[in-house]
DNA sequence: ACACATAATTGAACAGTGTTCAATACCTAA
DNA sequence: TTAGGTATTGAACACTGTTCAATTATGTGT
């Protein structure tokens, strides 16, 4: 038995976080459990359900995780100084990357069935809302300073990306390399993008 | 016990087909099961692994019927006579108005963790790879005639349509009503290709 | 130093999952 | 009628998430 004072409740938290990325990373999301991740910690199932919710908890904690990555290597590869549409292209790039060197865990990110009974937890959609926050101050400038607007495109942007990251990552058809992904990413903001500077010039 | 002649392997195929779809449009993808679809046919689930593989091959089954339904759909509402970036436009919203109203064979279709050791069958990479072509006729007139980037085209066009929709609908943020996900998916085809046709020229 | 209360940790139990396979029940052809 | 073959069964296995009484270690008060 682990004794007491071993590790504080935000310790194993913190340990079960990392194991389970761990154990995405490595085996698989379909090979991920609760149980292994107790294991992993040299805990029983009971303790991690003490600290977590439930499954469910857990895997938002570690995704999370992911998506702090994800917006650290945005961070990286951006600064204010950049052009509109190269930053822009340049944060999809940034996703493509993750998902694509991640790809275990970016798939735990992406394609995970919620229970449909408990909702998504506040602090998890705030995060998620973050990383297209951080886009909109490169396409207001696109948008004639139009708001809502740029939040529209924000999230026809993202979704796109997303949308071509899946479709070359998941071997639905057939797996793409990663320059590849890259080239159809650039292709699609921008022109997408500069079919809206032309159409908005009407 | 059920009659050796009741059905047929077929009828039984048939049978479980259905049976799995109901299941997951009444109940959601994650109260499905193999065994809640050998109990909905008055069969037991060893007969069931008697006609399909496994659980795999019986939710690819499935999930082949759900793209049957939306190539119907497209066909219903597409026709050669149409402009060509009207009919891509109509090509996406089939799909956002299938995956709308049918949310949860829509789920199951795209958001299903196939394990990493059994490949996706020949067969159904085809049917999918059909949806895809059916778009390219209209692509082609639109990039001079070039078969491979009008299949470069056609794959960032779905993979941005159906980021668009999974964004849309799977309330990682917020849920889009179905008008707001058709603005956006025009919106961007709209302009995407308007971008492509007018870098074309230059 | 000892006893008590508190809280962390355990592990068995439950209902469910996909999957396998010997035994059984059935049908058909001889 | 009987024998052969096969469709069907259901128990068994190793998992899963989840719960919770029992156990154990700890900090506190006396």
């Amino acid at each position: 038995m682990a004794r007491r004072n071993d590790h504080t409740r935000e310790e194993i938290k913190e340990m079960a976080i990392s194991a389970g990325t761990q154990i995405i990373e490595q085996y698989g999301f379909n090979n991920f459990s609760i149980r292994k991740v107790a294991k992993k910690l040299g805990y029983t199932v009971g303790t991690l359900y003490n600290v977590f919710e439930n499954y469910n908890d857990l895997l938002f904690h570690i995704n999370s995780r992911s998506i702090d990555n994800i917006t650290e290597l945005i961070q990286c590869n951006i600064s204010d100084e950049m052009e509109n549409i190269e930053a822009l292209k340049a944060m999809g790039r940034c996703y493509l990357e993750y998902a694509s060197t991640n790809f275990n865990n970016w798939i735990a990110l992406v394609e995970y069935q919620r229970p449909d009974k408990d909702n998504i937890p506040e602090w998890y959609q705030k995060k998620v809302a973050e990383v297209f926050s951080d886009s909109i101050k490169f396409i207001i400038p696109l948008v004639n300073g139009d708001i809502e607007k740029a939040q529209n495109v924000s999230r026809v942007l993202w979704g796109a990306v997303h949308g071509i990251c899946i479709l070359g990552l998941t071997k639905r058809i057939g797996k793409d390399n990663i320059d590849l992904l890259y080239k159809k990413s650039d292709d699609l903001i921008e022109n997408y993008l500069n079919g809206l500077l032309k159409s908005g010039k009407n």
